[in-house]
RNA sequence: GGGCCUAUAGCUCAGUUGGUUAGAGCGCACGCCUGAUAAGCGUGAGGUCGAUAGUUCAAAUCUAUCUAGGCCCA
C-alpha cells in the first residue's frame, strides 16, 4: 500500500464554482451593480475625454426580442470598453411612445367605446400603455446586464421632449421648409378616414380589367403616326374609375415598344407584352401584325395625348416603376391615386388631382359621374370608353390582391388629401444632407452608399398623420381665409405652453387661447381661428432626439461620436436624423455611423411565428443566463445577419466553460501568491522561466490584438482571440506543461513563485478584456482576484501592453519547439494505441534529427521531458534512428523514437526516475521530491 | 421588380496585392488521465471555397449570370 502524498503537493484551491448557475448569479451581480452604483461611479471620469454613444429609442410596444438584445449588448460593450479605456462615456437610453401601434392597442381595447371617447382621454390611455412597456423593456434590458442611466432615461413622451419636438417642427417652419400639399394615401370611403400602412389589409377582390386606347395628339417629332386613323397608346387598369384623373402616360426609360397594326388601329405596346395584350383584346395572330420598328421609352417620352374623353393634354414621361409583369407597359399615371404615379408626377409637375370626395364619390368637377361611388362608376366608365371605340377587347373580371380596410373589411381607395411636407430642396436640405453623408463614417462602408442613394431618391417628407397620439403639428390657420399664423410670439408660447403641460394642451385648448388678446389675421384681418389637427409623423419624435437630449442634456455633448442601430435604420432613424438636423443646424448629428445586421435562424431565415422559428432572449437567458445572449452577441461578425440556433448556443455554452475553467485555474493557482509583491512592476524577469516570459509575450499580443478589435468594435475578433488564447496558449501548453512545477515543488520556491505572479498577471488582464462582453462573469471573478483592487472590475483600467515583455525571438523558437512537441504527441500516440504506454509520463522519449533544428534542440535538451510531459528525453543523431521509430510529418526528418521510461514511478510527482527508491525512509520518492518534503 | 448586402468543413471564424496538397478552434470519433474532475490532455476523420460560364500560365480570391438568404423599397 503506498502512501498518498496528495496533501504533499500545492494543488489548486478556490471558492470560485466551477459551475456557473448563471441564472441566479446574475440576479446577485445585477444586485450589487444597483446598490454600489456602479454606473454612476464608472461616469466619474475626465469629461473631456468623452465618447457619446447616442442611444437609439426603441418603441414601447411589446416585450424585447434577439434584435434588441443584440442592439443593447453591443452598445453596452462599446461603453464598458470605452469607460475602462478612460472615456468619459455616458450611456442614456430612450425609448419612442407615440405612434399608431400604440394608439391601435388602445383602439383595440376600447372596441366601441372608441367613438365615443374624447382624444385627450384616448391619448392618456396611449400614455399609460407606453409607460408599462417602458418599465417591462427596461427591467428586460438590465437583467442583460446592460449597463446605463436606467432611472433617468429620455422618453419622447415626456413634456420637456415634446416641446423640444414642437420647437424643432416650428424651427423648420420658420426655415420655410414646411409646406402643405397633396400626397395619396390609402382612404377608406366607409370610415371616412385615412388609413395608415398598418391599417391595411389585402385581400382578394374581383375588378374589371382593360384595356384603353389613348390616342397621340402630337408626336412632338419622336415617332410618325397614322394621321388618318390615328396612333394610340394601350394602357392597362384594374381601376377604371380613377381615369377622369388620369395625367399622364408612364413607360420605362429601357424597354423596349414597337406599332402594333391591329383591327383597333394602330397601337403602341411594350414589345414583350404584345403578344399578351393582343390575345387579352380578343385578337388572333393573323389578326394583327407587329412592325419591326421599335423605341426605348426613353425615345418615347413628351409625346401628347389626348384624354379619352376630358378635353385634356397627357403627356408620356418616363419611370422605373414601370414593369413588364402584365399590362402594356404603358402605365396610366393618376397622381392623385397612386404612390408611384404621385412620386413620378412629382418630378414631371403634374397636378395631384383627386376628383373624389371623403365618401368615394366623384365630385362636381367630373361632369357625367359626379356623386357617383367610384367602384359602382366602374361599369359606366367602361361603357363611356366603349362608346368612344377606345376600349380594346372587352373589359373582363379579374381576382387580384387588393387592399382593404382592416375595420369594416370593404376596399380602400387611394385618394391624395392635404399633408404637410418637408421640402428636400428648399434651402438645399437634400444637397446639404448629402454632403453630410459624405463626411461621416460610415460602418460596414457600404453604410454611405445604401444611405445616400435613398437621401438621393427620397421624395419630400410628408410629416402629417391624420392620428390622436402623436405631438400635434401645432399650427393655427383663419378661419376665414386659411392662412396659417407664422407668428415668433404665438410659437414660443406654443412651446411653452407644452413644455409645462405636455402636448396634451393643444387638445384641450382652443385656437384663440394660444394668441395675444385681440389677435387677427394678418392676411385677412379676420379673428377667428382654427387648430390644426394632425400629428406628426413619430419619425420626427426620434429623429429631433439629437436636439431633445444630445444637445439638451447635460450628461451629454453634441454631436454624438456614435449612432449604432440595425440596418433597417438606414431608411428610418438615421435618416430622420439627418435631415432633422441637417434641416435645422447645417450638420450631421453624429460623427459615426455603426449598422448590424438582423437576427435569423440557423439555416438564415428570418423569425417569424409562422415559421414557429422564433427564439426568444427571455427563455434563453431564463435557461442558459443573459452571460450566454451577451458572449453570442460578440462571438459572430454582426455586421451580416447574425443566425442563433440550438447548435449555436450549445456551443457557446461549450465555450463560455471553458474560458470560465481557465479562469478558474488561473485563480486555484494564485491562493497562495502574495499579490503585494506581485506587480507587474515588481516582477523579477531574471527568476522567469523562458515559457513564462513566452506566455507574458503572448499576453501582450493578446492585449494589443483585443485593444485594436475593440477600437474597430469588431467583437468576434476578440471572441477569437481570447478563446483561442485560453485554450491553445494556456490550457493546453503552458498551463499543461506548469502544472509539474506549481503542484510538486516547494510552494515556495522560486520557480514556483515567479510562475504564480505569470499567472496572477495573466488572469488580471484576460478577465478585464473580457469584462465589456461577458461582465457577469468578469465582475464574479473579480471578487475573487486577492489583493487590492477596485470594488467592481468596470471601475478599473483596461490593460495596456508592456512592449518591455514583448519577445519576438521566443516566440518564434518556442513555436518551432511546438511543432516538435506535436510531433512528439503523434508517436506517444501511436505506443498509447498499441497499449505501450496509458499516460505519457511512462515514457522516455528519443529524438533523431539533424541540421538547425538539432542546433536548437540542444540548448533545450534539458529542458525536453518538462516540454513534453515525458519523463525523460534526449537527443540523437538522425543517422541512429532505430527501424519502426516514429516518422515525423510536418517535419520530414525527425524521428521520435517512444520506450517505457527508465527507473520507476515517484508516487508524488508520477514521474518515472531511477532514483525512486533511492531513499530509505522515503522509496516511492524520487529524489526531487524527497528534497522538497525534507525542506 | 429595384437599391444595398451575404454565401469557405456540422458551428463560429482565418485566408495578405489571384501563385504550392484551403487553415483554426469548437463539435464529432477514438484514446489517455483521474492531482483544473459535471474538468484536463492527445490523435483522427470532416470542405469539388453556393452554382455555372468567362478572364488568366494560375481563381476561394477578378468579371458576368444564376440560386439561396437578409434589410429597405416597389
Amino acid at each position: 500500500m503506498s502512501k498518498d502524498y496528495k496533501d504533499t503537493l500545492n494543488l489548486p484551491q478556490t471558492g470560485f464554482p466551477m459551475k456557473a448557475n448563471l441564472a441566479n448569479k446574475e440576479k446577485e451581480l445585477l444586485e450589487f451593480w444597483e446598490t454600489g452604483a456602479i454606473y454612476k461611479k464608472m461616469q466619474d471620469r475626465d469629461r473631456t475625454k468623452s465618447f457619446i454613444l447616442h442611444d437609439g429609442p426603441p418603441y414601447a410596444n411589446g416585450h424585447i426580442h434577439l434584435g434588441h438584445t443584440l442592439n443593447k449588448v453591443l452598445k453596452d460593450m462599446i461603453v464598458k470598453y470605452k469607460t475602462m479605456k478612460g472615456h468619459y462615456a455616458p450611456y442614456i437610453p430612450g425609448w419612442d411612445c407615440h405612434g399608431l401601434p400604440i394608439e391601435h392597442q388602445v383602439d383595440k381595447k376600447l372596441g366601441s367605446k372608441k367613438a365615443h371617447t374624447a382624444v385627450t382621454d384616448k391619448r392618456k390611455l396611449c400614455r399609460e400603455y407606453a409607460e408599462r412597456f417602458v418599465e417591462i423593456q427596461r427591467d428586460e434590458f438590465k437583467r442583460l446586464g446592460v449597463f446605463g442611466d436606467w432611472d433617468d432615461p429620455y422618453i419622447t413622451m415626456k413634456y420637456a421632449y415634446e416641446a423640444s419636438i414642437v420647437r424643432e417642427f416650428h424651427a423648420f417652419v420658420r426655415k420655410g421648409l414646411v409646406y402643405r400639399g397633396k400626397k395619396p394615401v390609402h382612404w377608406c370611403p366607409t370610415c371616412v378616414t385615412a388609413l395608415a400602412e398598418a391599417e391595411v389589409e389585402h385581400a382578394d377582390k374581383v375588378s374589371p380589367s382593360i384595356y384603353v386606347k389613348f390616342r397621340i395628339k402630337n408626336p412632338e417629332g419622336r415617332i410618325t403616326v397614322d394621321e388618318e386613323k390615328g396612333t394610340s397608346f394601350v394602357i392597362w387598369t384594374t381601376t377604371p374609375w380613377t381615369l377622369p384623373a388620369n395625367m399622364a402616360l408612364a413607360v420605362h426609360p429601357e424597354f423596349r415598344y414597337n406599332r402594333v397594326k391591329s383591327p383597333a388601329g394602330e397601337l403602341i405596346i411594350a414589345r414583350d407584352l404584345t403578344k399578351d395584350c393582343m390575345e387579352k383584346a380578343g385578337y388572333s395572330e393573323d389578326e394583327y401584325s407587329v412592325s419591326d420598328e421599335t423605341w426605348t421609352g426613353a425615345d418615347l417620352e413628351g409625346i401628347t395625348c389626348s384624354h379619352p374623353w376630358i378635353d385634356r393634354e397627357v403627356k408620356t414621361i418616363a419611370g422605373e416603376h414601370v414593369t413588364l409583369e402584365q399590362g402594356t407597359g404603358i402605365v396610366h399615371t393618376a397622381p392623385g391615386h397612386g404612390e408611384e404615379d404621385f412620386v413620378v408626377g412629382l418630378r414631371y409637375g403634374l397636378d395631384v388631382y383627386t376628383p373624389v370626395n371623403d365618401r368615394g364619390l366623384f365630385t362636381e368637377d367630373v361632369e357625367e359621374f359626379a356623386g357617383q361611388y367610384v367602384f359602382k362608376a366602374n361599369n359606366e366608365i367602361i361603357k363611356k370608353i366603349k362608346g368612344l371605340g377606345v376600349l380594346l377587347g372587352d373589359a373582363q373580371d379579374v381576382s387580384h390582391s387588393y387592399p382593404h380596410c382592416w375595420r369594416c373589411k370593404k376596399p380602400v381607395i387611394f385618394r391624395a388629401t392635404e399633408q404637410w411636407f418637408v421640402s428636400m430642396e428648399k434651402n438645399d436640405l437634400r444637397k446639404k444632407a448629402l454632403e453630410e453623408i459624405k463626411k461621416t463614417e460610415w460602418i460596414p462602408g457600404w453604410g454611405r452608399e445604401r444611405i445616400y442613394g435613398m437621401v438621393e431618391k427620397r421624395p419630400d417628407w410628408c410629416l402629417s398623420r391624420q392620428r390622436s397620439w402623436g405631438v400635434p403639428i401645432t399650427l393655427i390657420r383663419c378661419g376665414k381665409c386659411g392662412e396659417y399664423v407664422n407668428n415668433e410670439s404665438v410659437m414660443d408660447t406654443i412651446e411653452k405652453e407644452v413644455q409645462t403641460s405636455g402636448a396634451d394642451v393643444w387638445f384641450e385648448k382652443t385656437a384663440e387661447q394660444f394668441l395675444p388678446e385681440g389677435y387677427t389675421c394678418t392676411h385677412c384681418d379676420a379673428d377667428e381661428f382654427s387648430k390644426e389637427t394632425d400629428i406628426l409623423d413619430v419619425w420626427f419624435d426620434s429623429g429631433v432626439s439629437h436636439a431633445a437630449v444630445v444637445e439638451a442634456d447635460e450628461r451629454l455633448s453634441a454631436p454624438a461620436d456614435l449612432y449604432l442601430e440595425g440596418s433597417d435604420q438606414h431608411r428610418g432613424w438615421f435618416q430622420s436624423s439627418l435631415l432633422a438636423s441637417v434641416g435645422t443646424r447645417g450638420r450631421a448629428p453624429y460623427r459615426a455611423v455603426l449598422t448590424h445586421g438582423f437576427v435569423v435562424d440557423g439555416k438564415g431565415k428570418k423569425m417569424s411565428k409562422s415559421l414557429g422559428n422564433v427564439i426568444s432572449p427571455q427563455d434563453l437567458t431564463n435557461r442558459h443566463g443573459a452571460e450566454i445572449l451577451r458572449l453570442w452577441s460578440s462571438s459572430a461578425d454582426y455586421r451580416e445577419d447574425m443566425r442563433i440556433s440550438n447548435e449555436i448556443i450549445a456551443r457557446l455554452v461549450d465555450a463560455y466553460r471553458k474560458i470560465r475553467n481557465t479562469c478558474r485555474f488561473l485563480l486555484g493557482n494564485i491562493h497562495d501568491l502574495d499579490t503585494l509583491s506581485s506587480d507587474m512592476s515588481t516582477l523579477k524577469i531574471d527568476d522567469l522561466q523562458e515559457i513564462d516570459r513566452l506566455a507574458l509575450s503572448q499576453l501582450q499580443n493578446l492585449i494589443k490584438k483585443v485593444t485594436l478589435s475593440y477600437e474597430t468594435y469588431a467583437f468576434y475578433e476578440v471572441y477569437h482571440a481570447v478563446y483561442k488564447f485560453c485554450i491553445i496558449d494556456m490550457s493546453s501548453f503552458y498551463f499543461d506543461i506548469l502544472k509539474d512545477r506549481l503542484y510538486t515543488f516547494r510552494a515556495d520556491s522560486k520557480e514556483r513563485r515567479a510562475s504564480q505572479q505569470v499567472l496572477y498577471n495573466i488572469l488580471i488582464s484576460l478577465t478585464k478584456m473580457v469584462a465589456p462582453i461577458l461582465s457577469f462573469t468578469a465582475e464574479e471573478i473579480w471578487r475573487y482576484i486577492p489583493g487590492e483592487k477596485e470594488k467592481s472590475i468596470f471601475l478599473s483600467d483596461f490593460p495596456e501592453a508592456n512592449e518591455a515583455l514583448v519577445d519576438s525571438e521566443l516566440e518564434k523558437t518556442w513555436e518551432t519547439l511546438s511543432i516538435i512537441r506535436n510531433e512528439v504527441n503523434r508517436a506517444l500516440e501511436l505506443k498509447r494505441k498499441e497499449k505501450f504506454i496509458g499516460n505519457a509520463l511512462e515514457a522516455k522519449v528519443t529524438i533523431y534529427i539533424g541540421g538547425e533544428k538539432r542546433e536548437l534542440l540542444k540548448k533545450y535538451e534539458k529542458k525536453l521531458p518538462e516540454l513534453f510531459i515525458v519523463s525523460s528525453a534526449g537527443l540523437r543523431d538522425r543517422a541512429e534512428a532505430p527501424e519502426g521509430a516514429y516518422q515525423g510529418m510536418e517535419i520530414e526528418d525527425i524521428v521520435v523514437h517512444v520506450e517505457k521510461a527508465d527507473g520507476s514511478k515517484c508516487q508524488r510527482c508520477w514521474n518515472w526516475d531511477v532514483s525512486v527508491g533511492d531513499q530509505e525512509d522515503d522509496p516511492e520518492l524520487c529524489n526531487r521530491c524527497y528534497r522538497v518534503l525534507a525542506d
